[in-house]
DNA sequence: GGAAATTGGTACAAAATTAAATCACCTCAA
DNA sequence: TTGAGGTGATTTAATTTTGTACCAATTTCC
């Protein structure tokens, strides 16, 4: 339960991890998104603001500054200048987006729920429940 | 238990892995490697040839080839043609990479020790064991 | 034995990501 | 007020990562 094991929990999860997303992002590239462009996507209705989205994903300011103009060029998102303070820029998913979302998503549920699939019901709960306490 | 949730717990599980990695990511320059470089490292001796470690890490091929180049050249690794097929490139570990790796996951240990030491024993051996039947 | 197809690996150019600097705006103490 | 310090967001320039094309060694199958 020391130092080794926490390094072993830690790449079990990271390969997990990368190996469903690459399995996925041809299938999301389809939609018309890049899977991280998707992972904006997913929390803007969550976080509307950048600097947010910026925290909650740790990723640099600059990166999400260009997701968001992809997003908001291809029409999944509308930007609007907070009205409350004029420095902050407020995002808006639009039904296209929402849509594209939900189906992004879903493939991503797909690819990990046929690995989740492995698991019992009440094992996914538990996973569920730990993740949340690590959160 | 049905799409949605397993959208939710991959979010949770990203953030996670994200989080942490960022969190760290500054403390492993300073040992003279990159966040990346030092998981390819750590594969090394499991998975000694190029294309096995692009495979498990899910990276392009190129990719691998530009870290071993620079693990190399830092003296981390020894690149040698393997005997019994003359396209495999053998990887080794050197005892100085040896050491940095053993630091680096140390480092990493400690940052992802400190979340999962919110959990119990017994719980940190359920999470590393339902995440083994995922793997 | 010897084309043809495969596999491991790399070089180079293009694309993605990020760090650093900058702009616009806000807050608040004097 | 005002101006000093701080925050949200973007631009620019540099770095990192990757797709494409390629070579060299090996295997396959006639």
């Amino acid at each position: 339960m020391s130092k080794i094991d926490a390094a072993k929990i830690w790449s079990l999860n990271y390969n997990l991890l990368m190996s469903v997303i690459s399995s996925v992002s041809p299938d999301i590239s389809e939609l018309g998104l890049d899977t991280k462009e998707l992972f904006v996507l997913a929390q803007v209705e969550e976080h509307p603001y950048p600097a947010e989205l910026a925290a909650t994903l740790s990723m640099p300011k600059p990166t999400v500054t260009v997701y968001v103009k992809r997003l908001e060029a291809a029409g999944f998102l509308r930007r609007e200048i907070d009205a409350s303070d004029l420095r902050r820029h407020r995002l808006q998913v639009t039904p296209a987006g929402r849509k594209v979302t939900a189906r992004g998503m879903a493939l991503l549920s797909e690819a990990f729920g046929s690995r989740l699939g492995r698991l019992s019901a009440s094992e996914q709960a538990e996973l569920r429940g730990l993740l949340e306490k690590l959160s």
